[in-house]
DNA sequence: CTGAAAGCGCTAACAA
DNA sequence: TTGTTAGCGCTTTCAG
């Protein structure tokens, strides 16, 4: 069992004060007599107060925590994008002094969401019922990654539309007629809109784009293996790769290399993410960058202001992606 | 701003009842007649009611909810460690119902853990001092990956001294004489003790280790490789290696397998961890394995027993690691 | 600048 | 089986 609990009686008594004066100095407080400031710090110091978190809650009506609802489906877990999101709010939540109540969702368990301030979702797969339910209950929510359109709700995504162009467009500028893509996993919006992207300028260019140049992947290495092997089987094989992440675009470029095929000699790939841990491979990789922590900690910021009352307007945020030139493309052969 | 809060005595009023009644339904206290439940159900339901946690906790002075507090070192997020305690704890406290406060530490600010009714420490990097405080004050705390063994205080850990003790037996048992090692972080109890059960069993058995073979790396991708590059210019080239993360070990040989070097014919190769995303690269690794995912549950279903009282004497819990014999080692030439 | 007093929304004796 | 009542530890008027 917990020592018994010290409160705010305790140290008032002990610095010869009112609680009410204990409570302005927790509180940082200016009308504070110096005299007085310094007998209640020494008395929080001496008796190791630390005031209780859910009372000042209670009493003050305020909440000072934020949650974080990450759908749980296999992978997510391992993906670069998790992973950012997860920092870049842990991040700024503890700059911000925010509790951040983390939460790994099914998508069907309701939430209950009275003991936070305010709600992230990264991203929204299977859960959009949460969102809904949440932003009815009138809780002040945010979604990273993902834009509801339909929702009267903020939003903060990257463009994933534009960086599936953009890859589209780097490749086909440099003169190749066969390309291919390895997709993201097709029940994200982000899946979804990268290869949206990519057909369109493939179409706007009359660049023929047939049914086994694009794989299926699941942003998982194991699937890019998988899609490295088939385009290697193909009798027309493609001469460029769009991958719609790092992770698959570097195990796609390892399988290759296997083969003895070289990189981007005879194979051109772009990746999707700008993954720091993608740099030291074989192949400086090119690839889209989204600023996944810089999202995640204004997501942060702005729900924090909103929570605060100071911001009242919905946000809806779309960033562009941008292009990072390494080493991993290069001009179509004759 | 939030919309009206609607509490109990709403609920009350709505269905003809006592608060007193309202708060047994909602706690599922059985003494409630079913005419009344019925009726405070529907209030519930109607007014789409929502109980105060803060309040909750407050009055009853219990807290059903855990802190998960993760050191927040460069690189420890890209961490297969890091992910799998983030998995485990999550989906073990959204199973016991309990809310997860997911703190990142730079070791230094203090922690105010009164909103928590229990601690869970990720490893102790830099931040003992938060764990002396927690047990100070009389936190139900739980250590995961470190054995502070001069504390008393919970802790569950896979013994890495143990799994580098595996790894070099495994190793020398193929005959090989010149064994080298791409350590951990040495800042941490696992870089440290691995790389100790290797050197340990290394003596044992009079195989000579010298420095040189012994590459500080510190988890990352990047020191893998700059660690295999540094092996390759040696005069003495090793002919195994003991690298002490499957990330580092799949680096590792994605470098030499560039410089043209067979993995296991000229060069063996066993990681630590079984990361399943290491499994589908060129060589099926051959690694030590710790149930990190099992090791977060755990930690958090002891957690809540002692929060609970149900289980008072101090946990001190070492699991041994696994060898997973895969394709990357084989015997030593002639 | 300070303190008394009235709650915040809920739980937990206790009495009925 | 139900309701009354006294807090839980804190913040916040409002007088002084």
């Amino acid at each position: 069992m917990q020592k018994k609990k010290i409160s705010i009686n305790d140290v008032a008594r002990r610095a010869g004060v009112s609680i009410t004066t204990v409570s302005r100095v927790i509180n940082n407080v200016p009308t504070v007599s110096k005299k007085n400031r310094i007998k209640v710090e020494e008395a929080v110091a001496h008796l190791n107060f630390q005031p209780d978190v859910s009372a000042q809650r209670l009493a003050s009506g305020t909440n000072n925590s934020i949650g974080l609802v990450m759908p749980g489906y296999p992978g997510i877990f391992h993906s670069f994008y998790a992973v950012e999101i997860i920092r870049g709010v842990g991040h700024s939540c503890e700059s911000l002094g925010l509790d951040l109540l983390f939460h790994i969702t099914n998508g069907f368990n309701p939430l209950n969401a009275s003991n936070v301030g305010g709600i992230i979702f990264a991203d929204v797969i299977e859960n959009r019922k949460q969102v809904e339910e949440a932003v009815k209950r009138g809780k002040h929510c945010f979604i990273v990654n993902n834009n509801l359109l339909d929702l009267d709700v903020n939003y903060i995504a990257v463009d994933n539309r534009k960086g599936g162009e953009l890859a589209a467009d780097y490749l086909s500028g440099f003169g190749h007629k066969k390309i291919a893509t390895i997709t993201g996993d097709m029940n994200t919006q982000s899946g979804q809109q990268r290869l949206k992207g990519f057909k369109q300028i493939l179409e706007d260019k009359k660049i023929p784009l047939p049914d086994e140049y694009i794989y299926r992947g699941d942003y998982s290495r194991r699937s890019a293996r998988l899609a490295a092997e088939h385009f290697l089987n193909l009798d027309e094989r493609p001469t460029a790769i769009f991958a719609a992440s790092d992770d698959m675009a570097l195990e796609a470029i390892t399988t290759f290399m296997e083969c003895g095929i070289e990189i981007p000699k005879d194979m051109s790939i772009i990746g999707y993410d700008d993954n720091p841990a993608c740099l030291y491979g074989p192949v400086a990789l090119t690839t889209v960058k989204q600023p996944l922590f810089e999202i995640a900690k204004d997501a942060v910021k702005y729900l924090h202001e909103i929570i605060n009352g100071k911001n009242t307007e919905k946000k809806k945020i779309m960033l562009p992606p941008e292009l990072i030139v390494r080493d991993s493309c290069a001009l179509a052969k004759k």
